[in-house]
DNA sequence: CGCCGTTTCTTGACTCTTTCAAGGGAAGCG
DNA sequence: CGCTTCCCTTGAAAGAGTCAAGAAACGGCG
């Protein structure tokens, strides 16, 4: 988990202005991988309360758009971010609970995977969700 | 394409009653493969005219359930449904356009890909979405 | 063939997530 | 310190999907 000044950084150096509704979702998504965005808001306004449910989508799109954090979004759930980019990394979601764990690629970068036939597409990234179970539900 | 009375024995096989919307639903998933919401009402309205847009939704739910037809869901899109079911193929997706296109599982039964550290869960199924551009927006 | 119980379709309103729009306010530059 | 640009607040709305109540249709049974 960075300091704030290293967030900071991060900011600059995807060419955005630093202002403290970015550093709260910032920080909130390195604190919280994994998080939808109700709790998002939640989580940016402990650490900086009166933060408007718009200014955090707007931060999150920014965020999106520049790289610096990774929306992802399993079907039957609502957008979720994580910090943790540029490492082509994939996803382990339990049906039952919506848990999300992230799981390394064996390759590291995109595109690990190429598809048998690939119909004229250029290809740059391929997306990968196992579904199963977590071990709580397996148990349950 | 298979023949009504084939859609008939599909429903069925899978202990459901055969009504005209779920005919005229099903038979336009087989025809339009990856069609969303919207354009499935509309190509359902054009076998049987007068369904609402609610008995597609239970429709598509029933079929879904009972693993008739899939759903697929890539991000930025609207849920989209295929009749192409059990092979365990995969989707390549225009970034573009959003044209999907399959594409067979080299495996072809899930899970055709195992993750590196399962992490407790017990996986059934790898779910691949390969990103691009199609042929068209390459040019463009 | 016709009745009855259950399932399914219609209608209409509503929820939830996300986005649009307008205006005041802050960041950064000179 | 003042100006310009971009960002955040407020309020409203769009889009996809869901809930609920009642009417209609399916299909088993007599």
């Amino acid at each position: 988990m960075p300091g704030p000044t290293e967030l900071e950084r991060n900011l600059r150096a995807a060419g955005l202005r630093v202002t403290r509704p970015r550093l709260a979702v910032l920080d909130a998504v390195h604190a919280h991988p994994h998080l939808d965005t109700e709790a998002l808001i939640a989580a940016a306004r402990t650490r900086l309360d009166a933060i408007s449910h718009q200014a955090v989508y707007d931060v999150l799109r920014v965020l999106t758009d520049t790289g610096l954090v990774r929306r992802i979004q399993p079907q039957g759930s609502a957008a979720r971010y994580e910090a943790r980019v540029g490492d082509n990394h994939h996803h382990l979601v339990c049906r039952d609970c919506g848990a999300i764990v992230d799981v390394d690629c064996a390759v590291g970068e995109a595109p690990c995977l190429t598809p048998s036939d690939h119909a004229g597409f250029t290809v740059d990234e391929a997306e990968v969700v196992f579904w199963g179970r977590c071990p709580g539900c397996t148990a349950a």
